[in-house]
DNA sequence: AATGTCTGCAACCGCTATTAA
DNA sequence: TTTAATAGCGGTTGCAGACAT
């Protein structure tokens, strides 16, 4: 294996680009491409290794590159693709255009690793801690988030984490695959039970394409309407529900709609638990996988009034 | 106003993967 | 097939500006 040649070595400069090497760069590269990084410093005119140059060009210089703070959308896509990807930060940038992933790791590292902390959630994992499940840094995170609870912002923050969550739960344990024949009576007990053990990992579920995790979405389609139908055992009510559902789904949705699901309406499900595990299944559903579908209508309140969502945290 | 501490981010380091001779 | 050059990636560092004391 052979390395580049250190900029030590050969007397290059190091550290902050000045205006004049940016602007001598991107001339260059306007005029020539790159070409060749390493023959590149040379025939710009740069006392730096090719390296830098490099970098100094896909990390910064690149006219296609978006500047400026991550959008809501952009910080839900890096939260949902961290925790099926983990650090592979080339990979989670793909999916965000105009962002390098340089930008998005730094991101991470300096915004959403300290608010999942923050949070009780493990940032690798995304999932509750479980240490602080069993002594005193449980009281302090169960205090923590009471507070959360008395502050409007944090507060809507900790639900949307909350129910990512158990977004990537259903990924990791579609119920197509792990119960195919008791999707309607899978409890949030369940589900809050199944948290705290392992997960199965993604490559232990067989016919998928491990390097792909949107693979597994097919194996998610479920039809949109059995969760109304769990809570009405007539056909009419049920209709009705459905078309309800979609009015609800319509109105609540936003900018932020994903067409191809909707969402039942509070009044066609009983239970805030049933609701919550109806919204991410349609969130599941969708082709886009767009996480921001789970956290449309379902009050956060009531979501954390839950004595069975208490449970899980 | 001065000093210390924290935070965000650009840039570097060192490694692996890929390519070409 | 081997080897060196290059590209790409993730982890880490260092600095500038913001903020607190």
């Amino acid at each position: 294996m052979g390395r580049s040649p250190c900029c030590d070595e050969n007397g290059l400069k190091k550290g902050p680009w000045t205006l004049e090497e940016d602007q001598k760069l991107v001339k260059y590269i306007k005029e020539s491409g790159h070409g060749s990084w390493r023959a590149l410093p040379k025939l710009a005119g740069l006392n730096r290794c090719g390296k830098s140059c490099r970098l100094r060009w896909t990390n910064y210089l690149r006219p296609d590159i978006k500047r400026g703070k991550f959008s809501q959308e952009e910080e839900q896509t890096i939260l949902n693709l961290h925790s099926i990807l983990g650090n592979k930060w080339s990979a989670i940038a793909s999916h965000l255009p105009g962002r390098t992933d340089n930008e998005v790791k730094n991101f991470w590292n300096t915004h959403l690793r300290k608010k999942l902390i923050q949070m009780g959630i493990d940032p690798m994992t995304h999932r509750p801690r479980i240490d602080i499940f069993s002594s005193l840094p449980h009281l302090i995170a169960l205090a923590n988030l009471k507070e959360l609870m008395d502050q409007e912002q944090p507060w809507e923050e900790a639900a949307q984490m909350a129910k990512l969550q158990c977004l990537q739960y259903l990924i990791q344990n579609p119920p197509s695959l792990s119960s195919p024949s008791n999707n309607m009576h899978t409890t949030f007990t369940d589900i809050s039970n199944s948290l705290l053990s392992s997960p199965p990992q993604l490559a232990s579920v067989q016919g998928l394409d491990d390097s792909n995790p949107f693979s597994r979405l097919p194996d998610l389609q479920i039809p949109c309407d059995y969760r109304i139908s769990s809570s009405s055992k007539d056909d009419t009510a049920t209709a009705q529900a459905q078309a309800q559902a979609q009015e609800h789904a319509v109105l609540s949705q936003g900018e932020n709609t994903c067409n191809s699901t909707w969402l039942p309406s509070p009044s066609a499900v009983p239970s805030v638990t049933e609701t919550l595990i109806s919204n991410l299944g349609d969130a599941s559903c969708s082709s886009n996988f767009d996480v921001a579908a789970p956290s449309v209508w379902l009050d956060d309140h009531q979501l954390f009034q839950d004595p069975l969502f208490h449970n899980l945290l």
